[in-house]
DNA sequence: ATATTATTTGACCAACTAGTCAACTATAAG
DNA sequence: CTTATAGTTGACTAGTTGGTCAAATAATAT
């Protein structure tokens, strides 16, 4: 009963764009009610706070995420490692068109918020840690896969490459965003998949 | 003549602690002004803005990395790759005190800044974007190094190699800031050479 | 000793911050 | 058609923000 709202989706859309192009200290709750066409006094209604906001804004981020990229490039039957290429470009398509349209490379909205909270708020800190350690388990599936049919040796440990790989892509979204060069992102995915290549299966010493 | 001072010397300290442990927006002129002991009008005696002091704090934070880590190892006459271990191990034992002493695995610096401010501060943007290069630099020449040495295919690309190291770590401190767990840095440190490994040296089917 | 000048001080400002609240309004369900 | 209730509104805090300034002070070079 009572009226309806689209306020709440409102805000949260507004958040994760103003946010995600911003930083959250840089955006204020007053901002983000007008770029919504929200009053004040209905932010409160719906969220007890800004912190609050943001914590859906980055669970909705996420959905968005897995459902838009994640799914369906992991779900499909290419091969293994062509998986992470596809998943790189098609990051890359994402900052080129943030560039274009804004001016601006803005990286990746998780490690974003991940290195500017995680020192000052410890639930928003342990929320993106899951949501990493969910992303890498897409990566860790992949990894095993490849191990089990022979195309990576038997030496490599699926969770820490998988976690290297994450890395890496945060790292690359970061140097994008420094240099606010898209290209960085496309030019630097290619060498990705040498993260997966075990040391014991192709020692240093073949190569030095 | 006149006086003397070390507000300014003490300003930037505090700059360097209080924004490198929580964030540029976390962390007031005010509270600046407090922890290094000075008055407000002093701070504005030495600095126009809280902007300006930032960068002078970064040109600080750049060159007491490159005296105390960067110059050490890269000058020393270790081997090329174990350079960056010795870098990545430097980083470890870093973050593990940081942690020890604050709570908190800090990241780095630079990274922090650069993804807090990049989108919002062109001039902080360039600045750290020219110290990445620098950084890259070191990289670089070691790479050139073992290319020239035969330790390294010819077909290695020595700048984007450089980059793609730089990123990789950058994207390990980020995970340990966000996982605030120091070992990931050790961890995931153990397999950043293979980034070194050119693909035409070391193709995939090999591996696959 | 003095004149010069760098530094210090604390009071001050306007703008903005996140957040509150009581009154008002629209609507969905009975 | 009424009533319960969900949502809206705008005025309102109290505290903080980055930044200003004129006057006081201390040290230095002469």
């Amino acid at each position: 009963m009572g009226r309806t709202s689209t306020a709440k989706e409102k805000l949260i859309t507004s958040a994760i764009e103003l946010i995600g192009n911003r930083s959250y200290n840089a955006v204020g709750v007053q901002e983000l009610c007008d770029h919504s066409g929200v009053k004040k006094g209905s932010f409160y209604h719906f969220f007890p706070s800004k912190r609050d906001l943001t914590l859906e804004a980055i669970d909705t981020m996420w959905a968005k995420f897995k459902e838009q990229m994640l799914d369906p490039i992991f779900n499909s039957d290419i091969k293994a490692f062509e998986k992470f290429n596809v998943l790189m470009n098609k990051a890359y398509e994402y900052q080129s068109a943030a560039k274009e349209c804004t001016g601006c490379v803005t990286g990746c909205g998780m490690g974003n918020l991940a290195l500017e909270l995680s020192t000052q708020d410890e639930i928003i800190r342990q929320k993106i840690e899951q949501i990493f350690e969910e992303w890498a388990q897409y990566f860790e599936d992949v990894i095993v896969d490849a191990v089990n049919e022979g195309d990576l040796s038997v030496d490599t440990d699926p969770r820490s490459t998988a976690q290297a790989i994450l890395a890496y892509m945060e790292g690359v979204s970061l140097m994008g965003k420094t240099f606010n060069d898209p290209t960085m992102l496309s030019r630097l995915g290619e060498v990705m998949i040498q993260l997966c290549i075990s040391k014991k299966n192709i020692s240093l010493e073949d190569n030095m």
